[in-house]
RNA sequence: GCUCAUAUAGCUCAGUCGGUAGAGCACUUCCUUGGUAAGGAAGAGGUCACCGGUUCAAGUCCGGUUAUGAGCUCCA
């Protein structure tokens, strides 16, 4: 006699062992049509499993996260069905769910085409429209290891024979089709409604570049069309931001062939770099730090010493010349160290913060490439603290503080923390990598930040903090770092003076805030959407002329503003005011200063900005000083 | 680096069955001097990424290289 508790704390109560599905219905058939799986005592079933026993029950729809999940797993076996009908011989891996979707990996020699999927999604509406029941079948691993052996289903087959013992063995049927899975799933095709197959793409067996390549298929899956519709919109909206085709539109950088991964800055974009490097110069002056600049190329013996060429050597562009060996440095911190290493340090000259916009070059994998945001040849926004070791957490604090400061001016304000620990592969003592992981979380913690632990993505050096933002249609980027480092100051020799006259080796914390410029800089322009805050705009305004007799003018306007410091220039093309107005609104420049004869004689522009408002005649005066008022506020 | 795809004018893209390339915008010149998102006319512009092959003939078919894109792997 089952009693089933529900949500609300209402009971029912069942003369006979009751599913799910009985439950839902005994409540009302909209509910019974809706449920696509339960929740039993927190466990998730689907709507077959039936209780005979006291029970909590949920029931799960599409109105639940859960339930949208169960869609999505389900719909990649629904593909999963199809490719199989489609393709016979093709074998099945793993599909499981993802944000926004589902992907399945096949083991196939055939490509899977645009057409294929096509043809794929062809055949899951048809199998959706005939409702085909989902069917949990238990089994024992024996048998299920001899079904799907018989199947030719041999990655299935060793998934089988990884499971620990003991573990219950599910297969889900579909028709004639059936999949090892743990499910829960939905309870037939039918309940599949808004899907749409993506892409296709090669992806490793288990992930691991060592293996075979398989064949990813990848979906989106909603609870209904309309949300369907939405996502394929954010899509395009998202593809409308992307800062290769911005960079193309507004004229701000090109890259070319003859020198994969690295930018040619064009003047807009060059003067976006540089006012982000004139404020971040400023404001690490402001926060103590010493500005440096270091070699380009160095020789292989610092970077043998210093551990790099040992683990990165394959990535790094190396030169040879007169019998000796160099490397372009990958990175500044053995460069620093130099620095810190001339003349003898005391105690008293800690912390000591070098900063330094150093140019590095990575050979990156060709495949890992895009656009500005993974490049071969960058600059970073590259600093190294050192500093005793008490002074950790201190100096963790203030640059958390300092970083938070920057990301606010540039207009972001959602920041995630993640802690990435000791990996397999390091340098230093376990003593070492406790004391450090545990300074950077508590430099955390006395902050009161929510911070995630990445277990085994920290450098091989030391553990680091990273610092994401969320950007305006809510991406997360990896921007700014700080890392602990116990090992690279003494392995490059450095030393200081304590106050008790013992040789002490320092330690050095590595740290950036945006990263590299030109990553950052990709961000801004999909963050904004090239719409940027005046005081990065590259041009700050536009006079437009409407007829040639107002030409002088519309210099003398440009040319005062200019002196002010701002940046404005001159549309003197003999083209009519609608026209210069269409452009320069499509490129986004923020203000257009209209002059024509009345603005002549009243010594005034008019003004519209790029959003299309007109805020009238303004005086020269009243321009500079609105304008200089809106680049100092930043944001 | 791996899998798949793509590469045609400055940009965005057509180009059928293999028969020596086309549009819109941009550019140049001329006309137009026009008050808030495209005034008009004419002209110029291409070794179809590169190397090789098949063919009487290749932008088109095949192979290779390079770059780019999607994803995977990697990311000091």
């Amino acid at each position: 006699m089952p009693a089933i508790t529900l949500p609300d704390g209402s009971q029912r109560s069942f003369d006979n062992p009751v599913s799910v599905y009985d439950v839902a219905a005994d409540i009302g058939p909209g509910l019974a049509k809706a449920a696509l799986a339960g929740k039993v005592n927190g466990e998730q079933v689907d709507t077959s499993y039936v209780m005979d026993a006291d029970a909590e029950l949920a029931i799960i729809t599409d109105k639940d996260e859960e339930g949208l999940e169960l869609i999505r797993h389900s719909s990649a076996h629904l593909m999963a069905m199809a490719v199989q009908e489609l393709f016979p011989g093709v074998q099945v891996t793993i599909g499981p769910v993802i944000d926004d979707g589902f992907y399945y990996d096949f083991a196939s020699g055939h490509s899977f085409t645009p057409e294929d999927l096509e043809k794929i999604e062809k055949r899951m509406l048809e199998i959706v429209q005939d409702d085909v029941p989902i069917e949990r079948v238990v089994t024992s691993r024996e048998a299920a290891i001899k079904t799907f052996r018989e199947m030719g289903e041999h990655y299935k087959v060793q998934i089988i024979e990884e499971l620990p013992e003991g573990e219950e063995i599910s297969i889900y049927k579909q028709g004639p089709w059936m999949d090892l899975c743990r499910g829960p799933h939905v309870p037939s095709t039918g309940k599949l409604q808004s899907f749409k197959l993506t892409k296709v793409a090669g992806a490793y067996w288990r992930g691991d570049s060592k293996n075979e390549m398989l064949q990813r298929v990848y979906g989106t899956a909603w609870r209904n069309k309309k949300e369907l519709k939405a996502y394929l919109h954010r899509i395009e909206e998202a593809e409308k931001r992307d800062h290769r085709k911005l960079g193309k539109k507004f004229d701000l950088f090109h890259t070319q062939e003859e020198a994969p991964g690295m930018v040619f800055w064009h003047p807009k974009g060059w003067s976006i770099y540089q006012t982000i490097e004139q404020y971040m110069r400023a404001r690490q002056g402001e926060r103590g730090y010493s500005e440096i600049k270091t070699p380009q190329i160095v020789d292989m013996t610092l970077w043998e010493k210093s551990g790099h060429a040992d683990k990165f050597g394959d990535d790094m562009f190396m030169l040879h010349s007169e019998e000796r060996h160099f490397a372009v440095k990958p990175m500044n911190c053995p460069c620093h160290v130099q620095v810190f290493n001339q003349g003898l340090r005391s105690y008293r000259d800690l912390p000591l913060r070098l900063a330094e916009f150093g140019s590095c070059h990575r050979n990156e994998p060709s495949g890992s490439l895009h656009g500005i945001m993974r490049v071969r040849g960058f600059v970073q926004d590259d600093g190294h603290i050192f500093c005793a070791e008490d002074a950790i957490q201190s100096e963790v604090s203030e640059f958390i503080d300092f970083l938070h400061s920057v990301y606010k001016d540039f207009g972001f304000n959602d920041v995630i923390y993640r802690l990435s620990t000791r990996p397999e592969q390091r340098v230093g003592s376990d003593q070492d990598w406790d004391r450090a992981e545990q300074a950077l979380a508590q430099a955390l913690d006395a902050q009161g930040l929510p911070w995630e632990e990445l277990p085994g993505e920290g450098a091989f050096y030391g553990p680091k903090i990273e610092f994401s933002l969320k950007d305006s249609i809510g991406r997360i980027w990896q921007l700014g770092t700080i890392q602990v480092d116990f090992s690279m100051p003494g392995r490059l020799d450095a030393q200081y003076v304590a106050e008790d006259g013992s040789r002490q080796v320092p330690v050095m914390l590595h740290r950036a805030i945006l990263g590299s410029f030109e990553r950052f800089i990709g961000i801004l322009i999909e963050h904004y959407e090239g719409n940027f805050p005046l005081w990065l705009s590259p041009q700050q305004a536009v006079v437009l002329n409407i007829t040639d007799k107002h030409l002088p003018y519309a210099q003398e306007v440009a040319s005062s503003l200019n002196a002010q410091g701002l940046r404005v220039i001159t549309d003197e093309r003999n083209e009519k005011i609608g026209f210069k107005i269409r452009e320069h609104t499509i490129q986004r420049v923020p203000y257009l200063l209209v002059v024509g004869d009345r603005e002549q004689e009243e010594g005034t522009v008019a003004v519209r900005t790029r959003s299309g408002e007109d805020l009238g005649a303004l005086s020269l005066d009243e321009l500079a000083a609105k304008l200089t008022a809106e680049v100092a506020e930043k944001g």
